[in-house]
RNA sequence: GGUCGGUUCGUAUAACGGUUAGUACUCAAGAUUCUCAAUCUUGCAAUAGGGGUUCGAUUCCCCUACCGACUACCA
């Protein structure tokens, strides 16, 4: 039977979504929307020690910048997404209302001796496992020690009944089988073999606030919500022989989903993943949007350091998956196209953020003028610029297009053509601005100030440089004396550009000051 | 420590037994230009080590090294 192609996106909502996170999510919504499936945000809120405000709607906006939107889920708001005219029969999303859902399922898991009620405190197993490891050794809740603990399988059952009864700080822990050779495939990885000797008794639902624990939620959400495949990050791999033995316990295996276990985001440097002081220290985004966590310390954002979400999502795409072939620019739509988990990488891929620039200057480029335009309107205006025309901008911003990678780039690129330097590189001064120089680029000023007909760089170019060679004066010099009076640097635009951009009262008032000051 | 996963230029990756080991970013040099940027050209630079299997291993197997994840009443 073929069913329909759902997968999900489960975030827990205690902190802001690292790009990792993004990623994952993206490879889900790519596989999702390329087999004309669903895509589902599910909210794993099941730890209330570990809940943050404000991180789930971070969550959802951080993936709608991206323009991955959910087919089901919840919005920014908590409200329920409703697509298309269909109804949910899987609602909610949030596991925390979920709430009543699980007990049955963890009860069941009991009834049919897959499970266990545990009476030991967090304290007893803190204390047994502290003695263990001051004799070098490791303590794991399972088969070689669950008959020396106090639990519904060790004590009598009188005892554990009463304590079921009285105690509201018992567990129900999953009885691992001994001594099993959990066979999985992974879609990533290929065929991966654990014994289940080597694992431990999972909690799967705690009395105390009456929730299950991921691993649980996890395969009754999943099953309930008819989950095809399941795309994750690398760090459930070794919990993956409790899922399959999960959904075995349940009589599930005929619709447990497939498996792929996603590799690491790796930090661009030194050892380890990829974590928010990363950021920090090299100065580059960790996040899609800035957070201001409790304590008011800020981490940036890819959207507010000028990423556009295309660059950010293609970047994210290329960081541990290619299309096999050459190309390297792609739009989310054909993401969707090329998209395979054939094609992800196994090992973990480290961030580069010089590679990450290059993919917003390429989408920079592709933009728009006008958009472009729109964008940089606000900067301008920041800046205490204003009076200029939205004609001259955009003038301004195809002259400096190619040569940016962020919009904010534009100010420090051509800030000239709004503004007179105020100041002069001393450098480029003491070069350029001698006598024999600037005798003969004032002359040319003259020429420019003097120049008839329309006021246009098509027009004027020539004739400038054509009085230029004519007079057997140096190009380079010349030009570079005149940049200084216009730019305050013998770096930039062209001359006619920039003059005819300026104007001839603008080039005059320039011409005048720099003659007074240097 | 144990379990599982991983290892191709600095980085991201291609080559799914046969290539002068390719591409992109970065970096360097040159060309071009009135300068800078852009652009174009060229260059630097890799199969972790050791054993097998094979006519032939980046590719398959084993060992070692290194990296990572997990080992919570967290996800």
């Amino acid at each position: 039977m073929e069913r329909k192609t759902r997968v999900r996106f489960a975030p827990s909502p205690t902190g802001p979504l690292h790009m990792g996170g993004v990623r994952t999510a993206l490879y889900n919504y790519l596989f999702a929307k390329q087999r004309g499936g669903d895509f589902i945000i599910r909210i794993e809120d099941t730890d209330s020690q570990r809940f943050v405000p404000g991180a789930e709607k971070y969550i959802i906006e951080a993936l709608n910048w991206c323009g991955i939107v959910p087919d089901e889920g919840v919005d920014a708001e908590g409200r329920v997404v409703e697509t298309a005219s269909e109804r949910h029969p899987h609602a909610p999303y949030r596991q925390s209302q979920r709430k009543p859902i699980y007990r049955q399922y963890a009860e069941q898991l009991v009834a049919d001796g897959f499970a266990y009620y545990a009476f030991d405190t967090a304290e007893e197993l803190g204390a047994k496992r502290a003695e263990m490891e001051a004799a070098g050794q490791t303590f794991i809740y399972g088969q070689t020690t669950r008959m020396g603990l106090r639990n519904s399988l060790s004590m009598p059952e009188a005892e554990w009944k009463e304590l079921l009864e009285t105690r509201t700080d018992w567990t129900i822990r999953f009885k691992m089988p001994e001594n099993r050779v959990v066979k999985m495939e992974d879609l990533i990885r290929g065929h991966v073999e654990v014994n289940t000797s080597t694992l431990d008794d999972k909690v799967l639902w705690k009395r105390a606030d009456e929730l299950p624990t991921y691993h649980l939620a996890n395969i009754v959400d999943d099953h309930l919500m008819e989950i095809t495949e399941v795309i994750r990050g690398e760090e459930w791999l070794p919990s993956l022989p409790l899922h399959y033995l999960l959904y075995e316990a349940f009589g599930w295996t005929e619709t447990q989903p497939r498996f792929a276990h996603l590799s690491l985001l790796l930090k661009p440097d030194g050892k380890g993943k990829l974590s928010k002081r990363d950021g920090d220290r090299l100065g580059f985004p960790v996040f899609p949007l800035r957070w201001v966590n409790a304590e008011g310390e800020v981490s940036r954002g890819y959207r507010e350091d000028g990423y556009f979400p295309e660059a950010f999502v293609n970047l994210l795409a290329m960081l541990g998956w290619n299309p096999g072939t050459e190309q390297e620019l792609f739009s989310l739509e054909e993401l969707i196209g090329a998209f395979s988990l054939e094609r992800v990488v196994k090992s973990g891929a480290r961030f580069n953020a010089e590679k990450a620039k290059w993919y917003n200057k390429e989408y920079l480029r592709k933009k728009s003028v006008s958009e472009l335009t729109d964008l940089y309107m606000p900067i301008l205006e920041s800046k205490g610029v204003t009076g200029f025309s939205r004609d001259y901008v955009e003038k301004v911003v195809t002259l400096i297009q190619e040569r940016a990678t962020f919009v904010a780039d534009f100010w420090d690129i051509a800030s000239y053509l709004f503004v007179a330097p105020k100041t002069f590189v001393e450098k480029d001064a003491a070069k350029f601005w001698k006598e024999e120089n600037y005798t003969l680029a004032l002359k040319v000023a003259d020429f420019i100030l003097g120049f008839e007909g329309e006021f246009t760089k098509e027009n004027l170019e020539g004739p400038l440089e054509e009085y230029i060679r004519s007079n057997e004066w140096p190009m380079g010099k010349v030009m570079n004396c005149l940049r200084l009076a216009l730019v305050g640097a013998s770096s930039g635009l062209g001359i006619a550009d920039i003059v005819t951009l300026i104007g001839k009262e603008e080039f005059a008032r320039r011409i005048e000051y720099i003659k007074t000051t240097l």
